[in-house]
DNA sequence: AATGAATGAGACTTCATTCAT
DNA sequence: GATGAATGAAGTCTCATTCAT
């Protein structure tokens, strides 16, 4: 009647089904960020989420949908913590950039957002649907707040004119893109690896300097 | 006056010795950029430089020599060139670093370099061994330049203290590495891509607005 | 009322995970000694076992592989069916010698051992370490036991002196081996393929009537 | 007038051109021995031979023809020798039996010859037409002669009666055709080998104390 | 006559996918 | 729901064969 004594003594396969798919797409996410798409294989990536090949057959379609899905499912969340950053702050548009920076730092570089941009950058040519769709809900709109609050800045006389508010964008976000791609490609590879964010801030007194309108002028 | 219709007119092949392997090389390159090492078929390859798979045997051991070729081959002269950039030129630092940059973008940038930055960026978990020369051979020593000048710079009272110039070395070339990143990926799937050149000038007057030293303000 | 035409009767494959290595091996063995290593196809040994290729990829990481599990496979039962014989026998020194050449001529020419013995002449050159174990595994215990007893049989006055035991051995096993090989070579060639055990009964009279001490002259 | 001074010094290519097809039968009848049919590749041959793969076209219509010509052409002048042997001799049965069979050991044995025997048994399943050939030109017409002087050596009592002479020939012939095969095979594996003529001088004592008629005994 | 670059059929091997258990 | 043995299409690689030079 009651669960046989000795055998099953190990309560893994216990697991509550609604996890599993989640813990394929975290399996999923390292192994493709680490390989590349078409390099991975699905044995890995049961492997490291500790199931079998045809167990992930129950929750994907198959390959194509399984990278799909890790990267609608990761994004979601982020795209969510993202709208919040974009009005969460307050005070001078140095203040709100510089948070707003900083916040996409933590937000890109030191989640797993670090690996989807390494994924999304190495695939685009083979999946161009989804880096449409990385463009569109992910840079575009990365953007187009950034540079609004470049804009609001300069409106209001605190940032220097002269400057294209996108292309400032752009180059705030760099560090922070290039970073993450460094943490998946080249960075164990680096005798003397840098730090991070030692980088984002280095950088952001730079562009601050750059772009402080000179009346602004004057501080560290 | 037509073509004859049944008789043979092109041979199946020529005896091409000396001009196969660049033929190869340059396709293998090209599709190795566009859809990464793994899912680039040998096949592929052979199609774009005219020749059949077991040509390709004549030349390169198997696809991962070939691969390994590629970069190896494309690199050679871009080397050269690069130490040549380094000493041409004269004139005050920020003119100097001006001029570096500027080059670098024509040689990363706009030559087939950059496919191999995003080759080398996919890749590097896979070809740890080509990684880490990517990085002694290429980007350590292009930091070490820039960021040369950059000292010098600060040293002739041309540029303001208080940076790290190795990370403003970095920052200077981010858009270069990241524009050329984008030109084999997302760039497709942009719907108004910017011109790259215009996001090198614009984050060049930053970088200079950044760092310049306070005396030398006022100008645009 | 017969079987119904379009419905699955038969499924694709079975799940016999046990008897599945016994399978091929018994398919390879006859394929191998059939054609030689190198002319074997593994989709002839799959198709004589049943499977398809890739199941092999299950049971033997390669070829090679599965040609030594060939050998070492069919051999094991066969040497530990060698070691009894070596003790099972009483009697006088010739009877013993019978019965062990009767025995090794059951053991090596009616079973699959003679495909081995077919495979390891022919494929001695391409697997040396196969070759060697053979050597010491089968063929030095042989030759051992056997001039074991031939020595015995002259120290006993049975048999005549003047003959090198280790050389008497050879001949004795000569007719075994030789019509193992055959077996799988020329004997479906042969337009009046003698009997081999007659051929095995004729040596023996010879062999005995050749070392025979003279006082035992006298019978047929 | 005179030729060329600079060009062409080394007068390789100005081997006679009837030597080709025998360099090449030569290179191929190692080559075949080594490594059997199906793993020679005709490269290997070639560059024995010191010639090209394409020129083996020259003289051989494909890889098969050349392997019949192995076997043919260097069988032909062996079959001539052979049958000169079956003549040659005179004196007691006995004598021309021990005449005839060492004369053979030094034919089969002791040249190429023996690796041809090896090639048959070998292939004799891929190619049966070859095995059927080798039958009845080769073995047949030997143990054809050496059966009829064995019968002779019977009828005129210098042998015993109660064998078969056809199974006595077998006999008579199995260390010389063991010695040949082992020769390219197992040998090279073997610790302490043997020496094939003491191996054939011995089973030839053993051979005629066997079959020697009862008066005739009393020599060693 | 000789070469050797080029070919392409065919082998080995991998792995996404299926499905009886 | 989970498994993993089995499949077979597709890729890498080899090598007998061809043919312009």
């Amino acid at each position: 009647m009651t669960t046989p004594p000795a055998t099953r003594t190990e309560p893994r396969w216990h697991r509550r089904k609604e996890a599993r798919p989640g813990e394929i797409l975290a399996s999923a996410l390292t192994e493709f960020t680490e390989r590349g798409y078409a390099a991975t294989r699905l044995e890995d990536i049961a492997r490291r989420a500790g199931v079998t090949k045809g167990t992930m057959y129950l929750y994907f379609a198959n390959k194509e949908e399984l990278f799909k899905a890790v990267v609608r499912e990761h994004l979601q969340p982020l795209l969510a913590e993202s709208r919040r950053l974009a009005v969460d702050t307050q005070g001078s548009s140095r203040d709100v950039l510089e948070a707003m920076l900083r916040a996409r730092f933590r937000w890109m570089y030191e989640t797993q957002l670090s690996g989807l941009i390494k994924i999304v950058l190495a695939e685009a040519n083979a999946f161009p649907e989804l880096a449409s769709w990385w463009q569109a809900e992910v840079l575009e709109p990365s953007r187009h707040i950034i540079s609004g609050v470049i804009r609001r800045g300069v409106e209001a006389g605190e940032f220097r004119t002269g400057f294209d508010p996108e292309i400032v964008a752009r180059q705030a976000m760099a560090p922070i893109v290039l970073a993450a791609l460094w943490k998946h490609s080249l960075l164990r590879c680096e005798r003397e690896p840098i730090d991070a964010r030692a980088w984002l801030e280095a950088s952001l007194k730079l562009l601050f300097d750059g772009i402080a309108a000179p009346a602004a002028e004057g501080r560290s």
